[in-house]
Parts: structure tokens; sequence; C-alpha cells
DNA sequence: AATGTTGGTGTTATGTTATTACATCGGTTG
DNA sequence: CAACCGATGTAATAACATAACACCAACATT
């Protein structure tokens, strides 16, 4: 994906690593990628980081405290695909994402029958992909 | 709940400080209620929570690193009943756990198209529960 | 009884992830 | 110009989690 034109330097350095990375990557991590580029300080990451997810071109991974770039290479992105899932395989670190609309239903039909509102939504596999697990 | 007997001393004490709390606990929340106890350090938290994760009886919430007693009443637990999904007020901090089995098909099956082995799913909603959205 | 193994415990130190607080800089707008 | 806003830089600290090592009680084997 090509990163939009109107981020600021440090966010598009950090969306740039990400991208390379083709992984998730922890905030400390990247910010040690990025130490040639003058970053010092973890809130430089974390406030790169902050915007990119608002933009939705960045995703966290709850389970792993760590971040990956949308996989999507268009325009439209994820927010209009409903709400992303991810599968991560513990053994070589690779992350798929997806998304299930009936998943999207049930959730949203929960969420109807008890009166919640759901601001944002964690779904995440752990296991293994299938070339790891033979 | 009641505690089964085969846990030990320090287990049990974990169990009991996160089921009176009828809300999720940080492992350092734990231990502070625990000093009295005799806890000192935060392994020995971890350490009981490691035990009691495998047991099912706690449940960690990984989009707030924290942990709740499972809600479940009878000796059955949530082994039987597929994949947990957590409800999170951000407003009242209550958490509701439920179970959907239309989801964990629809999880195992894109699973199965992609020959992913799926160890262990994280499911979280975080939003407001009816009390708080009004 | 001696030995070995297993699982739990206690303690210290350290590693990893995330935020608070404060100062500055550059561009835009009234 | 002055006021403001968003981004940035820096230092310090808070919050979450694990590594390494020693000790001990329970139990099984010899």
């Amino acid at each position: 994906m090509n990163a939009p034109t109107n981020l600021t330097k440090n966010q598009a350095l950090v969306f740039d690593a990400l991208t390379r990375a083709e992984g998730p990557m922890s905030a400390y991590t990247i910010l040690d990628k990025l130490r040639d580029h003058g970053f010092r300080a973890p809130l430089q990451v974390y406030r790169a980081l902050e915007k990119l997810l608002e933009l939705g071109l960045v995703h966290r991974l709850e389970s792993l405290n760590s971040f990956v770039a949308c996989s999507h290479t268009t325009e439209a992105c994820c927010r209009h695909h409903g709400t992303v899932a991810f599968a991560i395989c513990e053994s070589c670190g690779q992350v798929s994402e997806f998304h299930d609309h009936a998943i999207d239903d049930r959730l949203a039909h929960f969420a109807r029958s008890k009166g919640f509102k759901a601001e944002k939504t964690t779904i995440e596999l752990r296991g293994l992909c299938s070339a790891c697990a033979g």
C-alpha cells in the first residue's frame, strides 16, 4: 500500500517501517529501526502509531502488544469491511487479516440483545499457520 | 463459584481476590490486595494466574492486560461452551462473558479453509454497557 | 533410610510496554 | 502581531511481565 501524502514525517517513517516488516512489530522494535532516522524516544513511535491507528492504516494486535500495517492495498481499506480479525502464527510470526460478516452479525446481535454499544472489537486467533503446522 | 479444593494456598488467594472483585484486575492490583496475606512479588501472582488460566477458572483480557474470574458457576465451566468472548464496559469496567456457537463455527471454518490450527482465540468487545450508554 | 524427581514457593533483579509532564517549533487564523 | 493548534523532542516514570537462582515439601524408587 502506498502511504497517503498527508502523513507527517514521523508518521510516514513508522508506517514505512511497518509496511516493510511484513509482520507485527512492537513499538520498541520500531523505535530501534528508526534510530538512524532520528528517533530517540518511545513517545515518538506511540504518537505516530496513534494517528495511524485512527486512520486505519495500522492495526494493534492486543494479544501481542504489537502493531501491523493494514494488509489492504486499496484506498478503501478496512473500515468498509467490518471488523478485522487476525490469525497469528506462534511459530513464524506471520499474521493474516480477515473479515467475516457472519461474525460481525453475531456480535452485533449480541450487542443489540444486551444493549451494549461496541466501540472496538478485537478478534485474534493464536496458533499455527498451514506452513508451520505441516 | 467455589474454588476447587486442589488449589494451593497462593492459587486460592488469587482466585478469591478475583472472585470477590467482580471485575477485572491487573496482576499488580491483585498483588496489592494480597500484601496482607504475605505476597511480596509479582511472580507470586503470575504463577498462580498461570495455573488458574490452565484450569479455566480465570480468563485473561488481552485488551486490558488484566484478569477476571470465570463467570460460570458450574463445575463444567467454560471448556464446554466453546470460545469465550467478553464485552467490556469502558465506563464502569463491568465485564460480561458470553459464548456463541455460530461465531465458533465461522472461526473454525476460516481456520479449516486456511489450514490454520487455532490454539487460543481472543474475542473482546470494548464499549459501553446498557447502563452506561443510557 | 537414602536418593531422585516434581511442583510449589520466595526473592532479587531485570526486561518490556506505555504514559505523564513539560518545553519548543511551525503554520494557520483572527 | 497574537492566539491557537498540531506535531515534535526529551526526560522521567509508571505499568506489565519474566529470568535466574535457591529452597522446601511430597512422593516414588531403590
